[in-house]
RNA sequence: GCGCUCGUAGCUCAACGGAUUAGAGCAUCUGACUACGGAUCAGAAGGUUGGGGGUUCGAAUCCCUCCGAGCGCGCCA
């Protein structure tokens, strides 16, 4: 375990001492509030306890302030602790400390993100596609959101277990098989290729509302399926493993982390549904009512204000999603153990969810020690600022979405990249694109609807993966240069991230390498705090703030021009950890970062 | 009708209940280069954080209310 280098979480002990003895045990264990400061005035960070505790000690901020600031033991960490304001308690550190904890994070594989005390069994439910249908935009931002939160939860040190949550089951697979026997399956034996999913998904569903006799036999087919009949069930295998080469040929052109040991679609559940419904019953949350079998959690109505029902067995005694969501709940808890449960499911199921967790509780399958939260997103906008549509009104399909982002990359790498030959060229498209529409997604608060653009997105200036990606190849460019210059043998970029073959002890002198080394220091609280809220946005707005403090540093820093040899070794070290930071930091979002645009 | 979410600069977005001056990026205007990759940097201008109350030492943030937008609200998923 490396020590601790980010300065929020060194200088937590020192001044939960100082407020326990200043104050006594009663306050042991008080958050000193301990935050970046937002103006170099103020320090490099602020301890904002004095303001809350001065009210419990009936005394004022500035006097509880001081009294902090008289036992507290920083002298290694700060060169200058002092009150000011209110009550504040700025702190600016030791340019020797900030460059051992630089150094430190340069020597730690994980760049100083600190790994979970007590590891957690973390389920996260994402893309959930359905069979027979094209993934379309709306599916985007559940993979890619999903996506990033199973990657930053696991470098945290979480054991993460992913679940597509695959539409594989209900009444629409009785249209699509019977279509499927129309189209000959049964006889020949061999599954027809599907290929347009989408316009056979259309097929059916047209045959079905003009065509009563076939619509008799869908509904027939329903219950056949359900019940188990082999030539059926071998029809619903052959639509859905032609609907998984889909989606599994999109995870790996998105690339997502997403295999097909990960899909655990609805019809999983099936045979787990009357266990569900069961346990319920014995625990008296279930009632008849209007034929159906019902939960009603408290506190949610209707239209007309009554009650709302979560229908557990339908009145034909079928099954809906409810009854699936329970029971997928339940399994996640009993048989997968989870202790939180991440669904990544769009903003508009949110009564939905919030019923499930309901009952939930109700049934004893979530208590505190054990967590549902649904990871709700906003949608997709177009330039109109409504929903994204394609020019003709149709849905957008994801396939169609990453294959012009590389094509747009395609473009501009193309008019600017030097010296990349053919394949790289069309290696680095392929990063640009595909990072330049995850980050678009990602960067904005989850929650809120985003306008989606592809200009911006793929500008190199702003919040955007390009500029992030342009950031480290410059510096992946200074270690080639390092190389050629023939000052170190060997001294060449890695595939990861920058090389440090050049670097040595860092050294902090000029006001931008203090910013870049605080900036690098809060990786960790970057990564933390995403994993923690489940927002993606943070770790890009850090990534974005540390991009900008490294152009700004290596505007007023020479760097292989450097006065002194120490120094510039020290600029090669700071060089070499935000590329790797900016390397990871992008990985966890699921965006490559290659060397050269 | 009830409920959920959102409302921040011309545009796209940040901001853990904290500091005189609410931050970025586009776009606009000024500057800086034969360059450690100009796919750049520095600077300016631009906001009563939808309106109004309240809680607090302190509110974009919490509470109430009104306005506006989007989305939900019984057997589809």
């Amino acid at each position: 375990m490396m020590q601790m280098a980010d300065p929020l979480r060194t200088l937590l002990a020192p001044f939960e001492a100082a407020i326990t003895e200043a104050f006594g045990p009663d306050y042991a264990g008080t958050d000193p509030q301990l935050r970046r400061s937002q103006q170099p005035q103020f320090g490099d960070y602020q301890a904002n306890v004095a303001m809350g505790l001065a009210r419990l000690l009936k005394s004022s901020p500035r006097d509880v302030a001081q009294a902090i600031v008289a036992v507290l033991d920083v002298g290694a960490l700060c060169e200058k602790v002092e009150v000011a304001g209110p009550g504040f308690i700025n702190l600016t550190m030791r340019a020797d400390h900030l460059a051992a904890a630089v150094t430190a994070v340069a020597a730690d594989e994980m760049l100083g993100i600190a790994q979970a005390d007590t590891p957690e069994t973390v389920v996260v439910d994402y893309s959930g596609p359905n069979v027979a249908k094209e993934m379309h935009v709306g599916h985007l931002r559940s993979t890619v959101i999903g996506d990033a939160l199973v990657r930053t939860l696991g470098a945290v040190g979480h054991r993460v277990i992913r679940q597509n949550h695959l539409g594989d089951w209900g009444t629409p697979f009785g249209m699509l098989i019977e279509h499927l026997v129309d189209l000959g399956a049964e006889a020949g034996g061999q599954s027809p290729s599907i290929g347009d999913l989408d316009a056979f998904y259309q097929e059916a569903r047209t045959k079905f509302e003009a065509d009563t006799a076939f619509a008799d036999r869908a509904r027939a087919r329903v219950v056949t399926l359900q019940g188990g009949d082999e030539t059926t069930l071998a029809l619903w295998r052959a639509l859905v493993a032609e609907s998984q080469r889909h989606f599994q040929a999109v995870y790996e052109r998105l690339g997502v982390c997403l295999v097909p040991e990960d899909l655990r679609g609805e019809s999983f559940y099936n045979s787990l549904l009357g266990e569900t419904v069961e346990e319920l019953q014995k625990l008296g949350l279930l009632v008849v009512d209007q034929g159906a079998l019902c939960a009603f959690p408290p506190g949610f109505v209707g239209r007309e204000g009554q009650p709302l029902p979560l229908i557990v067995r339908k009145s034909d005694g079928g099954y809906g999603y409810d009854a699936t969501d329970l029971t997928a709940l339940r399994f996640r808890v009993r048989d997968l153990d989870a202790r939180r449960i991440a669904y990544v499911v769009d903003a508009r199921q949110s009564q939905h969810f919030a019923m499930v967790f309901a009952v939930a509780e109700q049934a004893g399958w979530l208590d505190g020690d054990r967590r549902a939260e649904h990871v709700a997103f906003g949608t997709v906008l177009g330039p109109d600022g409504r929903p994204f549509k394609t020019r003709t009104g149709g849905t957008v399909k994801l396939a169609d979405l990453v294959e012009e982002a590389v094509e747009r990359a395609q473009a501009v790498v193309t008019e600017n990249g030097r010296e990349l030959d053919i394949s790289e060229r069309s290696a680095v498209a392929h990063a640009v694109g595909i990072g330049a529409l995850k980050y678009a997604d990602l960067s904005n608060d989850r929650l809120r609807d985003y306008a989606f653009d592809w200009d911006r997105m793929l500008s190199f200036d702003g919040n955007t993966a390009p500029y992030l990606q342009y950031a480290r190849a410059r510096i992946c460019s200074i270690f080639r240069r390092a190389g050629e210059e023939g000052s170190v043998a060997g001294s060449g970029v890695g595939s990861g991230a920058g090389s440090g073959a050049d670097a040595g002890a860092v050294v902090i002198e000029e006001p931008t390498e203090r910013a870049l080394a605080l900036q690098l220091l809060a990786f960790d609280g970057a990564v933390q705090q995403t994993a923690e809220l489940l927002q993606p946005h943070r770790l890009c707005t850090y990534l974005f703030d540390l991009a900008s403090a490294f152009t700004t540093f290596y505007e007023h820093c020479p760097i292989l021009r450097a006065d002194s040899d120490e120094q510039r070794r020290s600029r090669l070290a700071l060089c070499d950890v935000t590329a790797r930071v900016l390397a990871h930091g992008l990985d966890l979002l699921g965006i490559e970062a290659p060397d050269r645009m």
